[in-house]
DNA sequence: TTGCAACCTCAAGCACACTTGAGGTCAAGC
DNA sequence: GCTTGACCTCAAGTGTGCTTGAGGTTGCAA
């Protein structure tokens, strides 16, 4: 392969990102990823998708299940590299939730300091375990974290 | 049932956590809480546990898998009552684990800066991606999120 | 040309956190 | 005393995010 060639081994792939190769299978199974076929069947991958890995990986630290981050994938072209401003755009998305995220987690160590002094918890008045303020549960599966 | 009886059955603290009764059974079977039994053998819970159900779902907000909250819960006595000195002993170590989480995403955050002004998320010098920093997957399974 | 790692598909398995279902018991009110 | 809803056990199923295995193909290189 010619140091300029503008594709990747799924190989290649998994060891840039750390990810496994039935990961990244299973990846494009689910539609977060794209690639191309050889005549012999192999999967070649844009060097661009060692980002869009990364953004996976980083969306998933982030809680974000693989449907939500396939949603905000959406927004990047597929097929083509994206560009500097595709990617900036993320990032400036990625970062309002990563905000949201540190909000909710300043409330409820708000409360709980508010409840530290009366050792509540299950309280009545105690906003922290309100199931009415509680963020729905989604249904069985694991669920999502502070979102 | 008096209205001092101070046991109460599934159903009562099913409905007083938000928590379905399967739910409720499940966490007593992986040894997170525990249940006395009537002649007839149907579960009685401690008033108590109220707390200790609202414990394991604030817990489950902050990503802790049921075995973490298990061993947090092993802080607590089996059998009585808590009193307020070990819910608050409790209430401190958690705001200990928010405060983790707090700093560990805002350091996310600062990263995610340094590279909008890049859009890497994907070249070697970028921290945010770099998979020597990755918080270890764990194996199969949900991962644990930002911990 | 042959050897071998890297690739392929498809099906099944696994950990977690539960839910659902079948088939049966208990207890409170009429 | 009978009905009914709440309870019981145990087994199997579900959704998410993958991994593992079987059985076969490709492609680089010695």
């Amino acid at each position: 392969m010619a140091p300029r060639d503008p594709f990747i081994t799924i190989g290649q792939l998994a060891a840039r990102t750390g990810v496994a190769v039935s990961a990244i299978r299973f990846y494009e199974d689910r539609g977060l990823l794209r690639a191309l076929r050889t005549e012999g069947n192999q999967r070649r991958f844009l060097r661009s998708d060692i980002r869009r890995v990364s953004f996976i990986l980083i969306a998933q630290r982030l809680g974000l299940a693989l449907a939500e981050i396939e949603t905000q994938l959406a927004n990047l072209p597929q097929g083509r590299a994206p560009t500097l401003a595709d990617w900036q755009k993320m990032s400036r998305r990625m970062r309002f939730e990563i905000d949201q995220r540190i909000m909710l987690l300043t409330r409820t160590r708000n409360q709980l300091d508010q409840c530290i002094g009366c050792g509540c918890l299950s309280l009545e008045r105690c906003r922290l375990y309100n199931k009415d303020d509680k963020l729905g549960a989604k249904g069985p599966g694991p669920r999502a974290v502070l979102d």
